[in-house]
DNA sequence: GTCCTGGGTGGTACGGAGTACCGTACTAGG
DNA sequence: CCTAGTACGGTACTCCGTACCACCCAGGAC
């Protein structure tokens, strides 16, 4: 019997017993005992009791650090949504386990914090990335600031539609993902960085917009 | 002796033996013994081994709330920044224990796992009050989306600025927060979801912007 | 066949966190 | 002096997580 099955095993049981007694009131030797193994069987395949509710995090983890690895700065904003939704296909692949992990972490405090804990693996990983693609223009302060904002709501926005999704509100998380992704990017995305020279002011104006806009491009032509 | 004072007490036996010894060696005996209170006295003021290490977390976050539930709509961002500068604040106030307290999250995986639970306890205080003053518009999808990444780009800015004190990087942190969060509320601030008649549009030019902006102005004025 | 080796396993024992419970001292107020 | 309330210390217990050891079993060497 290969290791990866005592692990499903272990995955099972732990979410089976958990659903139905909770959290607390389910030791790890019940899970062992759940699953036919013994009490260091657990805890050779997962450092925590906490750790059998994410089973695949690391992997997970590794298949966005390769995603964002492969992009360059140019390719940054398909990166993000790509990453992201590495994420969520795993959460989609079985909705089952996703949304009984989504009633514990809601109800269990020591569950929100790796949860927590987890999350913020993925902000520094995408904040790494995105410091990267910045860095080559220059290295101020707010680049650093706009690195981690910018990281931070990719996985805000990915978090939102999952969310969304786990409570049934959502019919296409996929499509709902890309417009989050692409709201997000379109606001505090790179470009913005990039051009320095760029400079934002708010003015208003009586006139439709369809009417000012060729005027304006006009003054600025030359 | 008032309880405070046995609070106080333990706290500050906390930091010595942590800093001394690390967090994994020092044991709640060892804390009650230095603070020269029984282990039961330790754990009817701090829930938890961890807890001891952000002792002003609950009343920081009550302030917090109550500046923000104090703000209207139209004072939202000026909200944002001095309900953020009520936390840096207490930072500030004894920057060793601050200090202190940063070389442990830092190094001690169980405190960056709390330290993430508390921030999520402000990025919810933030969410809620900046929800409550955008839904008067409307309650699209966008709207909460929005809601969650500003309170989770202020929560970061903060951060941001603190950490680069408490690196030593930076002389006035407080002009730091209101550049930083400035930054972040021009960005993503409400004004855009609320005149949802702005439209953007990024042009460029080699003219200089002091030429342009006063013939845009007069451009948009009838 | 016997011996040896190494990986996966179960059992036992231990330290330490957190909880429940009880007894005690000190104080305030009648 | 008595009583009620409060803060404190001590003991005992469960459970998590770790260390250590003994076991089984496959497979190769001779």
């Amino acid at each position: 019997m290969p290791a990866s099955s005592t692990r499903a095993r272990l995955v099972a049981a732990a979410f089976r017993l958990f659903t139905a007694r909770g959290f607390e009131a389910t030791t790890v030797d019940d899970i062992a005992a759940e699953a036919g193994v013994g009490r260091t069987t657990f805890f050779r395949s997962f450092p925590s009791k906490e750790a059998v509710v994410f089973p695949d995090h690391a992997p997970i983890l590794g298949a966005v650090d390769a995603r964002l690895a492969s992009a360059s700065r140019d390719s940054a904003d398909l990166a993000l949504l790509e990453a992201s939704r590495i994420v969520l296909d795993n959460y989609l692949a079985d909705g089952d386990v996703a949304r009984a992990r989504y009633a514990l972490t809601t109800s269990v405090p020591a569950l929100r914090a790796t949860e927590s804990a987890n999350q913020r693996a993925y902000q520094q990983l995408f904040r790494d990335h995105i410091r990267r693609w910045i860095t080559p223009v220059d290295g101020e302060l707010a680049d650093d600031l706009l690195a981690e904002v910018l990281a931070n709501a990719v996985v805000t926005a990915h978090n939102h539609v999952l969310r969304r999704w786990l409570r049934g509100t959502s019919d296409d998380p996929r499509r709902d993902l890309a417009d989050a992704i692409g709201a997000v990017t379109s606001r505090i995305g790179l470009d913005a960085a990039a051009h320095e020279d760029t400079q934002v002011v708010v003015l208003r104006s009586r006139r439709s917009f369809d009417d000012v806009l060729p005027e304006v491009r006009r003054l600025l032509a030359d």
